[in-house]
DNA sequence: ACCGGTCCCTGTTAGC
DNA sequence: TGCTAACAGGGACCGG
């Protein structure tokens, strides 16, 4: 599932292989796959012919690529939980992918697939607005600019714009326990039900600590622990899963094999040999290691 | 304003 | 073998 180190290996591919070309047609083959471009079909299609892609940004998990030559709009995708952005060179060449939902021809052949299987993830073409703090909106932004639907995502762990003493304080003040906390975008973005589990056993936190009962040094070493095991990741080129994940130009990334608790149900923590503990919360898994990730005892 | 619960959606897999 | 149910989960949305 695209988390922030897979989105931004997508953003890297497409800064480096989709800025500068040119939207000469776009097919939407699965309406649902725009539900959040307000005007359809039509008027994506209208908002992106003729268009050039200015540059490929990214705040948290939504990508965003500005649109040339004005550059207060963007094409905006989330890649949801199967979301791939597939670069061809020709599509004549070898069939369509199964769950191809979004086409974008470009004006030199190529195309640039919007593949979906589970269908959370979308495609708009949205205006840009001015970031708060004037700072650039995310990684790969040229500009203090940000998708309308994304300005109340928070800045990610891995943005240089991030306050992290603010987010510390924040984290802190939040009324609810800790793995919620990673997970709303709202007080940082990026993080998702992997790398939370993984962060948590790496800050030997309980996945429902009480974040009012976070220490100070705690707090940190969550925030680090996640900003950590993201970074390993980015640097292997994304976490992987039974191919459904795939980066821009179609080859997985292989940090799944590095996942110390998540899916890891049984097996022995790597710290202390205790089995992992896989307990449901939030609608979703959690994954811990019950001895060195203990709940304070209240 | 903040927080927690629900639902959306589809393909795969486990279980009877 | 064939069916059903569980499961995967980001984020919009809504009620308290």
């Amino acid at each position: 599932m695209p988390e922030l180190p897979e989105v931004e290996t997508v953003r890297d591919g497409l800064e480096r292989h989709v800025v500068g070309r040119r939207v000469a047609g776009v097919e939407v083959r699965r309406p649902a796959s725009i539900r959040r471009h307000l005007g359809g079909a039509a008027d994506l299609t209208g908002r992106l012919v003729g268009r050039e892609f200015t540059a490929a940004a990214r705040r948290g998990k939504f990508l965003w690529l500005p649109l040339g030559p004005d550059g207060d709009d963007a094409l905006l995708a989330h890649l949801g939980m199967s979301g791939q952005l597939l670069v061809r060179a020709d599509p004549s060449e070898g069939g369509d992918h199964r769950h191809l939902r979004v086409r974008l021809f470009l004006d030199d052949g190529g195309t640039l697939d919007f593949v979906d299987q589970r269908t959370f993830g979308h495609l708009a073409v949205v205006d840009l607005e001015p970031t708060v703090d004037g700072r650039p909106g995310g990684a790969g932004s040229p500009a203090a600019l940000v998708p309308s639907p994304a300005a109340h995502i928070a800045r990610d762990l891995l943005d240089p714009a991030l306050d992290r003493d603010a987010l510390t304080r924040a984290l802190r003040r939040k009324r609810t326990v800790v793995k919620r906390a990673l997970l709303d975008q709202t007080l940082m973005s990026g993080v998702g039900n992997i790398y939370a589990d993984e962060g948590l056993w790496r800050a030997q936190v309980h996945p429902e600590h009480p974040t009012p009962d976070l220490s100070v040094e705690q707090a940190h070493r969550v925030l680090d622990g996640v900003t950590a095991v993201m970074r390993e990741a980015l640097r292997q080129g994304g976490t992987s899963f039974d191919a459904l994940y795939v980066n821009v130009n179609g080859a997985s990334g292989y940090f799944d094999r590095s996942l110390v608790v998540y899916g890891q149900g049984g097996r022995a923590c790597p710290r202390c040999g205790a089995p992992v503990v896989r307990s449901t919360f939030m609608n979703r898994s959690s994954h811990f290691c019950p001895v060195c990730q203990p709940l304070p005892s209240s």
